[in-house]
Parts: structure tokens; sequence; C-alpha cells
DNA sequence: TAGATTGTTAATCGATTAACAATC
DNA sequence: TAGATTGTTAATCGATTAACAATC
């Protein structure tokens, strides 16, 4: 109904509705950039400073200046021309795109050595991210304290997403036991999951799953010291 | 599981040498998913096949069968057509060209509860790894013995580094230590870093560094969470 | 204003997909 | 051979880079 052709007179009038989420998708390559920025605007204010230009944040980032403008450029215009970006406001900007304005509860299945690790590892809470909940399978393990958590039984996994809200999960688990906790994830509700296993997970087409396979970082890593060294 | 097979002897028609640079350069995408071919092809090999088609191998590793043999093609014509591919044969040719033809040493630094997951974890051997020591900081850690092997202090990483050979390292240390331990291995002569701090490291340009944020993947998971809940 | 820096455009580059001729 | 499947080509798609007009 309202025109959306651009008349063909000065253009540069941003009549994008400000504060909203964008209406074109974000580019994936961008979204998976969006955490480094908003680590980088975290050690930029670390510094002190309100302002950032283009060319300290992205070199606090790793990327290049052009870059970091036509990625932020899809999240809206937030820079001001001349000046530079506002430090608290673009982070509240990127951490509202990442779902991270409030703070998301994640559970961990398995609480072995990287179960242990994460439960432990204090930079969650910073990046958006409360530790809900720690769930293992061992009867030797259910019921030890552990960051401040006590480790509940799978059986108690539904119950404790359902109390915490949390809608991510983590696979922590021996390879051979990752799919029954991505299972167990996916039917008490989460829609995101982090496995650390080296196993596909199948899952619903609605749930997100990243995979960290270490061995497969260290294989890539090798492909470039055999042509090096 | 299965151990990983080092390449037979005159299998294909064209055999190139073992460890040979293909003609053309690999595109970064391609290497980043020969690892999942690898092992894909180690599950396909476990289940008894000794050939494989595209169409089987690509379901396996969770792409496009011409995805597949797009990638593929880079490293050689190792098919035949009508037939599939020979199992041992193409996971002789990928782990060569990734580095991993005969066993890479790697050392780790930082044993806490992640560097404490890592030397336990048993799936290195099978991928092309050996973990050839730990190194830590903290005297109450040093001396002890975690995975078989004794922790050493930081002085001794040089000395661990020539005597095994390892080419890459692993940091698994606060993200306070990060920097210093990356530096400790440059200078120890590891070509590759993988790094689970979240911190930038500065290598010098001959150092390959990959790095695994777990909030940075949180983050990515909870874009995705924010649109679906 | 004069200088600085963004936001955007256009060009380049790289990666993916689809289709099919080659060939086993 | 006839059927099957690769390897390759061409088309599409997406991402990066470079440059500069807009504008603070």
């Amino acid at each position: 109904m309202t025109g959306r052709q651009v008349p063909p007179g000065p253009v540069g009038a941003d009549d994008r509705a400000p504060g909203t989420t964008p209406g074109q998708p974000l580019p994936a390559a961008t979204v998976a950039r969006l955490p480094g920025y908003l680590h980088a605007l975290d050690a930029v204010r670390g510094a002190g400073a309100a302002l950032v230009t283009s060319e300290r944040l992205a070199q606090a980032a790793g990327v290049t200046p052009a870059q970091l403008r036509k990625d932020l450029s899809f999240l809206g215009s937030y820079g001001r021309r001349g000046v530079g970006y506002d430090v608290d406001h673009l982070a509240g900007r990127i951490a509202a795109v990442l779902g991270v304005a409030t703070t998301r509860a994640v559970v961990v299945v398995g609480v072995g050595h990287l179960g242990h690790a994460l439960a432990t590892y204090g930079g969650f809470a910073e990046r958006g991210f409360t530790l809900a909940g720690l769930v293992d399978a061992d009867p030797a393990v259910i019921g030890t304290r552990v960051g401040g958590l006590v480790v509940e039984p799978p059986a108690a996994l539904m119950a404790l997403v359902m109390r915490t809200g949390a809608t991510i999960g983590v696979v922590a688990t021996p390879a051979h036991a990752a799919q029954d906790a991505a299972d167990a994830l996916v039917a008490s509700g989460v829609t995101g999951i982090l496995t650390f296993a080296p196993r596909a997970l199948r899952v619903p087409p609605n749930v997100e799953v990243r995979a960290v396979d270490v061995a497969s970082e260290l294989q890539i890593l090798a492909f470039h010291a055999s042509r090096h060294a």
C-alpha cells in the first residue's frame, strides 16, 4: 500500500524506524562477527573511552574499518559522521540484536572436566548469560556442587529448563551420549545447542546447533602448519 | 573406534606423493570442511563399506553431494565415475592434504579443568594427533600427572617442543595469561595455536591462530533463539 | 568553516548450486 | 551395452573491499 519506491531525487533521507529490529535479514557472516564487536566495545569502554571510531574499534576486533562499518550499517545508523560511535549506545544495540540485552539462562549437560570448566568459567555473566543448571548421568556426580550449582540427574532436565527459562543448552558429554543429551534438551524446549562432542547431532529444524570440534580445529591448523614448516 | 589408516600402497590411478601441495590453492572454506569429510569417512568405514558415493558421504558429513564433489575436485580426481570413492584411499588423500598423514604432536598450556579435559580426551590419536606435553604455571599443578603426562613448568616449554617436535600449541589458560602463553609457544617454534581464551592474540604472521570462544558461540545461538522463540 | 568520519555504493572476489558431459 | 556417478562448467549467490558523497 504505502509506496515503497524511492523518488529519484536527493537521496540520503533515513526513514528507517530506529530502535526496532532491522527489516532486512542480517548476513550470517555479519552475525558471526557481532560478538567480537561487542567484546571489542567492552575493551574500549574499559579503556575509558565514551566514543570510538570505526578505525579504532575495527582494530580492536581484528577486522577492517570498511567491514566494521558495513556490518554495523545492517543494524541501522548508529554512528555520527565526523565523530564516531557512542560506545554504550552501540553496545546496547548490538546486544539487543544478538538477543543478549537481557540475561539468558544456559544449562549444561555433562559435568566431566569440560562441563566443570564451563561451570567455573567466570566470563558468562558479562557476556549476557547465566549458568542455570548442570545435569549429569553419573550417580557419583549427581548431587555434587560445581560452580555454585548442584548437579542434577537427567530426569530433572525438563523441570530445570522450565523453571529457569533456559533457551540454550550445552552438550559436554562423551561422544556416545551426545545424541541422547541433545534429544533431552530438545524435548525440554531449548532452541539452541552448543555441542563439544565430535558427532553430528540430529535435531528438528527449529533448533539451532553449533558444534565445536577440537580435533577438527587442530586439523585445520595442521593444514597450515604443513605448508609453512 | 577404528584407527585412522595411513594411505595404503598405490591404489588410485594418479597418486601424487603424500604430503605434496596441490597445484591450485585450496579455498579456505574447503579446507575447513575436510576434517568433517575425514570424520565421515571413518564412520562409513566403521559401517563396513569399502566404497562410498558422494551422495552417501555428503549425507554423513552434512553437506550436499555437489559441494562434496566440488571440494574433492580441488584435491584431484580420486573417485571413479559410475562407482564412487575408495574409502581408504580418499581418507588417505585427505589426511595427507591436511597434514595429518603422520601423527602430529600437540602441547597444551594451561592445565585447569579445560586443559584436563583436553588431556584426557581419548579421540586425538585417531584424528592424527598425540598429546606431547602439558605446561602450567601453578606450582601446585606442576609435577602432577594428568592423562599419563607430568605437568611441566613454563620454563620447560621450549625444550618440550623441541624434544617432541610439536608444531601446534593449545592455549587453555585464563584470559589474562593467554598472550604470555601464546608468546611462549611462538618462541618455542610452534606454527599453529588453538586458543580457548576470549582474547585476541598477537602473533607473527607466520603463525596461524584459531580461536574458540564459548561466549561468542552462545551469543550467535542467542541471536537465532531470539528470532525463533 | 575545515577537518573528520560515517553510511552507502559499486566493483571485486570467493563460494555455492545446478546441470550435464565424460566415463567407469 | 545400459545405468550410475563423477568431475567440471556455468550461473547464481553472498561477502568483502575500496572509494567517496553525505554530514557531523
